[in-house]
DNA sequence: AAAATAAAAGATAAATTTGTCTTTTATTTA
DNA sequence: TAAATAAAAGACAAATTTATCTTTTATTTT
């Protein structure tokens, strides 16, 4: 479903939420160390992520990668698209050029299902809630 | 979701429902043709699902691609296990090494529900009746 | 202003997936 | 039995994804 990059995307995501603040930054390095995911490789997705304004940064000592205020009331659905691209929640799951209720493919309606109530989800689930869910149920990143 | 190979291969399988049978097989140079994947990337994944006696084979002339009633009786999830290992419809959708319902990571009852009704769908439903749904809907290949 | 710090950016390399081409093996037809 | 046919198998190449390393830029602290 998602490429590696966005796994480690979500998980950076939501370990900002749970561990920094405004005033409390994190950087790549730690950040990796913890989720245990490649140190260089995470950084390329948070500059990614930064550039599109889904989390914070700042450069320097003291500096690092945060959640703003604004960065916790955005959603998933946006980190995700930001990193695999507009088409993962929508493109044909055969591939197909068009594939549409229109015009199904044989999995269309299944794979519809399926797809869209993640997406809805991840859609109009704030970070914020996530990370609330995720301290009170104790839940592994 | 699904790798190329197995897109390819979902759909080879459903053609080859639609289009042969025990008496009138296809090679895969006509099947790639039809579908408009690349032939011998085609070929590679036809003899793993045939090695897998999830579609069957006979070399030689008036040889080529079928599936017999048998296979007919299989379903997709097989086919897709084939192509892209057990762990597609089980493995974490943020790849964390262990994540059950026991020790779910924070995406996992999303994930898990929607996954679960596609596979479902794809276990239970023989290849015949999506073949036949094919033809009545004039679906897309 | 200088030093230190950390993100940003760029270059490169490894690994995996996708795609192509050639040779071998089995089977059928003539 | 020989020729033709088509899958099976193997080697190789291109493209993409993942991962690493180095340099540059911005910011803060001293």
């Amino acid at each position: 479903m998602f490429s590696k990059a966005c796994k480690y995307g979500i998980r950076a995501v939501l370990f900002l939420a749970l561990n920094t603040s405004e005033t409390l930054k994190m950087g790549v390095k730690e950040i990796a160390g913890e989720l245990k995911v490649p140190q260089h490789f995470l950084a390329k997705i948070l500059q990614q992520l930064s550039k599109y304004n889904l989390i914070s940064s700042v450069k320097g000592p003291n500096g690092g990668f945060f959640l703003s205020e604004e960065n916790l009331e955005s959603s998933l659905d946006k980190v995700i698209e930001c990193i695999d691209g507009p088409e993962v929640f929508s493109s044909c799951i055969l591939g197909l050029p068009v594939c549409s209720s229109e015009n199904p493919c044989p999995l269309h309606i299944q794979a519809f299902a399926y797809r869209e109530g993640l997406y809805y989800q991840l859609k109009h689930q704030p970070i914020r809630e996530i990370a609330q869910k995720i301290e009170k149920e104790n839940l592994q990143l």
